[in-house]
DNA sequence: TCAAAAGTGTTGGCATTACACCCATGT
DNA sequence: ACATGGGTGTAATGCCAACACTTTTGA
């Protein structure tokens, strides 16, 4: 077996070796109004109302996971479904940036600031520096953990319809969804439940109502944690 | 549309927020004398030889995939077959560590630093601060892919036998593999070309040799860009 | 009554799994 | 000669994509 070290001294720095601010930011989805949308602040800039994306600063004592939840509560988010980190991308001389994006159940909480509001992701365009980096990022990795769990369906109201759930994916992924065999896979996998009742509020037409199956879905968790990395 | 900032003022620190030193470390994997093996650092310790990851830390004008191929070309490697961040990962009021994981060609290089070897991952155990949790993620992320990419092949030596692919496949993921069901993957898929040749080198038994098929390999570069998050 | 959208059923193909088996060879 | 490990073939399975189809419902 290979002995490692248990306890190092204390690393001296030389002075060529730099330190750096961290800078924390968060792409936050949430599922409003039939979009997918991004939390986004707004920002005077010459008189002009211009976008960016939710940031912040670590302080000390924190983590980068620390920061991003007090980004988030700042915000009026008290819980996200899903949150994880995405890499640090460096801008030489300037500072380190480390990415993270969030789940949010936008039913459950709503943004307490008026200078943030919720962006179509179709309508994001051009970020300054390396945010378009780190928001494409972000959507990468939503993409691929909505394909392989059931993570989607947390991101509806508690009570949904299938077609509205067709949608969110078809908004995700960017393609058109095959509609039979979206419902084939969601019904056979038992992590909804039907309900006895119907919606009008989705579309003008009437649909089933369905809600999430919790212990179904639980036994998923740790599938779900994977997508940590 | 929505008109994101293009320009902004340069953002003033309040003391509140700390600025912390950077440290990197990479780990990196190898296919050396029939083993999955990570590079490790012998480092002196009360008159005990012990071993850590390699690390350095981030200079001025370095990005930290700059600073990872330093530490690389330090150690004699000059090219790696892949490399990619992982999480940054924090010790309040310490500092912060941003991971790295390489995959090394160990035919085409070799370490030039006496202090430092290849160790067997089974060999792998305690190792000291964050870095086992680096490691953890390290090995997860090639895990991953491995089963949906061929770059395990590039692992390999430049000429070499499916059971040695096949034995590589069971170091990484520690399972089982069916050995006919292996076989008519790589074959099916046309990433090796079989040579005229027979090896004696991996086991005593003599077994057909094959080598990558670079055309076909590279025409799914793009894929193994995905495993960059 | 008609178009659009909800909802259902059938099919074929592809990939994965399991496993039985033959063959070559070094001891 | 025989055990070990290299190498081959086949059948069962399950998943997924494609698509034809019926039913409902709001305008």
């Amino acid at each position: 077996m290979i002995k490692t070290v248990s306890n190092r001294k204390r690393v001296k720095l030389s002075p060529k070796f730099v330190t750096n601010e961290i800078a924390i930011n968060c792409i936050v989805f949430g599922y409003v109004g039939g979009n997918l949308k991004v939390l986004m602040v707004k920002e005077e800039n010459d008189g002009e109302n211009k976008w960016r994306l939710p940031a912040t600063f670590m302080k000390k004592n924190e983590t980068a996971n620390d920061a991003t939840q007090r980004l988030l509560q700042e915000s009026g988010i008290k819980e996200s479904i899903f949150l994880s980190q995405l890499n640090a991308h460096c801008d030489p001389n300037r500072m380190i940036t480390i990415g993270h994006y969030a789940l949010i159940d936008t039913e459950k909480y709503s943004i307490n600031k008026s200078t943030m509001s919720w962006i179509k992701i179709s309508y994001i365009q051009q970020l300054f520096y390396n945010q378009n980096a780190i928001f494409e990022e972000a959507l990468m990795r939503l993409k691929r953990m909505v394909q392989d769990t059931p993570i989607a369906i947390k991101l509806l109201p508690r009570k949904f319809a299938l077609p509205e759930l067709m949608n969110l994916y078809e908004a995700i992924l960017g393609v058109e969804i095959d509609k039979p065999n979206l419902r084939k896979k969601i019904l056979g996998s038992k992590y909804v439940l039907q309900l006895n009742e119907k919606s009008y509020s989705f579309t003008y037409r009437s649909t089933k109502l369905y809600t999430l199956n919790l212990a179904v879905f639980n036994s998923y968790d740790s599938k779900i944690a994977d997508y940590d990395f």
